[in-house]
DNA sequence: TAGCAACTAGACTGACGGGTCCAACAAGCT
DNA sequence: AGCTTGTTGGACCCGTCAGTCTAGTTGCTA
């Protein structure tokens, strides 16, 4: 918690912290690419070079490092995909700010950290329901809500005729994440950008003949 | 794999057998609620009634045995998600056959056991991915392609506007899926019917207006 | 009646892995 | 110098569990 202090000049004191930063990250990446269950805190110690005895002395046990870990990626997570819906403002041209921002997201959301971060909570879930309530508010809710928002400014400008935002933020999301989902195969293959640009393109298209300006039902 | 022959009369002879169904059953229960890790095989014996032994004369190892699992599954989900697509014909009226149809498969898909299904899937796919080999075209192939057909049937008879039924396909269940994914947190809470008819209602909705007759636009 | 094939209960092995403990070490603080 | 805190490597304990084996049982077939 206690960063151990401040800097005071240039190299901050670290010289030996910052092991739970390597812990987690390790632990990440095992946990990824082994599942949960299989993978050993022996092995997490050595990839991130550190003594098991270490990582008990920082999260007690295996299922709290696995909280620690949801709940870092969830913030992170959180931060970058608000970032990128605040991108959604009404002084661009509509469709164009529709593109990117569902081209950030769609890149964000199937980046490789994300997907597995998205694996291993739908496989962890069922023996640790609490991870749910870590994740809850941090994640798909706080987005939907911000991008409704947005959407419900663009329906005021009379941009968009949208009745419900909060349903037109759902299923623009879902008209790009959908198609996106199947074209993964399940998280296990990865994305080209030329497929994530035909998956947005196609998307907004509909989004926009279903809630765009009368004028603009191409 | 013999089901140790045909039916001689009216009952087959199957004084003791059927084992093996009791066993997947058991098996793909204890596996869901407790994840493939940390299910033991005598659980699942115990659960099927059934000696440990008799598990591994049947499918060898665990492993296989999970495989046999996915294989069924995959199969009975299948038929009856392709069963529901066949009723989009057009000698009905256009909304109520999609909502009728949109309701039919999201019902099983977010019905208990399809729910248990695709978290099992999706938490061991990582530890054994030849589990996509025995699941790919028997799903979602499928049925998005089914489902694509009976569009591209309705967009010749004049009743939808259509380019490219693949993309309209993937759209319309995305639309319905998408936001009911999002209240079933999960997969952790049980969807009400109340909400998938919501849901239902305001995708077909969205989808009319993209893609429904020019009168239609409402 | 005998024979066969699947089934059963339970003991057993061997490996693996979470978690603890300890003696030694490195660094910062006073 | 000493004290403290975090770290290290490795031995160690112990529970769990996949998979095997055996001796005995059931029920069907001939």
């Amino acid at each position: 918690m206690a960063k151990t202090r401040a800097e005071p000049g240039g190299t901050p004191p670290r010289g030996r912290i910052d092991k739970r930063e390597a812990i987690l990250d390790a632990a990440f990446r095992v946990f990824a690419e082994q599942g949960y269950d299989q993978a050993g805190v022996e092995a997490i110690a050595a990839e991130a070079g550190v003594a098991k005895a270490t990582i008990y002395n920082h999260f007690g046990d295996k299922e709290s490092l696995l909280r620690a870990i949801i709940s870092d990626l969830a913030e992170g997570a959180l931060a970058e995909h608000l970032a990128i819906v605040e991108r959604l403002t009404d002084d661009r041209d509509l469709r164009a700010a529709l593109e990117d921002v569902g081209y950030g997201l769609l890149d964000r959301y199937f980046d490789e950290k994300t997907v597995w971060f998205r694996r291993l909570l739908a496989a962890e879930i069922t023996q640790f329901p609490d991870l749910l309530d870590i994740v809850r508010g941090r994640t798909a809710d706080r987005i939907m809500d911000a991008l409704a928002n947005r959407l419900a400014r663009l329906a005021l400008a009379g941009r968009l005729r949208i009745t419900d935002p909060v349903v037109a933020a759902d299923q623009f999301w879902a008209l790009l994440a959908g198609p996106a989902e199947v074209r993964s195969m399940m998280g296990t293959r990865r994305i080209t950008e030329t497929e994530l640009r035909t998956v947005v393109s196609q998307g907004v298209d509909t989004f926009l003949r279903a809630f765009g300006p009368p004028g603009e039902t191409a």
